[in-house]
DNA sequence: CGTTTAGTCTACTTAACCGATAGGATAAAT
DNA sequence: ATTTATCCTATCGGTTAAGTAGACTAAACG
């Protein structure tokens, strides 16, 4: 392929806000970590993000064991594992869920394509692959603790 | 970051019908070069994409210049270029179109999210950066020719 | 010329879903 | 018991993807 056409901008990182809100909120946690659990208010606030909206999301993060929470006066939110121990992945596979995914190229929730007869010689099927591996690599190699560094990081790879 | 915790699937390739749909019909457009224009009912028929929906897609890759089309009986559809000179990503940028995107990250199209205070602190922001440049590496060194091999090919880098 | 062929264009429908909000239930602390 | 803060269900508006309908235009060909 010639290297001299450059496209600036081509979307596709499609993160949905509630991903965003949860790794941001992820990140006030692991940049706060103190021995008092942090409230939803304060995450809120800090991060301007809809205090209910923020509600759902941090529940489902405690649900799948990010998370955990304490109830009442002096309640909160607190990380379950060192910033170090989150992948990005985990996070971004919780939150963004299955819609919107190409079926096909999901391992865990595969689903035939109704257009294709063999997705072994979908050409399509093939680079979509390619860029899933390639996506993951990256989000499974960044964990929260290199989130929420200042400094752009470098893979290791 | 532990190698052990191995995520076989996150839905990170999102593809829009219309996308998959273009690509799959140029595809079908570089496997049966010929000197005769294809029609759309051909192409239509050969990938399982419905007639209408095909037509407005091939429309819009004709309009930006990928394709060419003639009218009346002997008509159809046919590359303007090889296919060894057309990015996916071109095709990509043009059908998945600016919609779904995460504005802060284009370059194109930016705008500042509306939740975020200063962009250059942003962790979510830097490594949706990463992605991107990332899989646009992977669409801009992959042209049409390289899609429709049967095998999977192998990156340069 | 007229008929057939095949692309062009505009408008619409439908279903799904994101983002967000409302309101109450539950549980912990004091 | 009261306050604090999470938990849970239900819903809504706006937007979009995906697909459909139907009329228009232009090219070929007899």
């Amino acid at each position: 392929m010639r290297d001299s056409f450059v496209i600036d901008s081509v979307f596709l990182t499609v993160l949905s806000k509630k991903t965003k809100y949860g790794l941001k909120a992820l990140s006030y946690l692991a940049r706060n970590e103190e021995q008092q659990p942090t409230q939803i208010a304060a995450i809120s606030k800090s991060e301007n993000i809809p205090q209910k909206f923020l509600e759902s999301i941090l529940l489902s993060m405690r649900k799948s064991g990010f998370l955990g929470s304490k109830k009442g006066k002096g309640g909160g939110y607190y990380l379950l594992k060192p910033p170090e121990e989150i992948a990005i992945s985990e996070v971004y596979r919780l939150l963004e869920g299955p819609i919107a995914m190409v079926p096909c190229v999901s391992l865990n929730f595969y689903e035939k394509c109704d257009d294709c007869e063999d997705e072994q010689t979908c050409s399509v099927h093939k680079i979509m692959i390619q860029v899933r591996d390639n996506t993951l690599e990256i989000l499974n190699n960044t964990s929260l603790a290199d989130l929420i560094r200042s400094e752009t990081f470098n893979l290791e790879s």
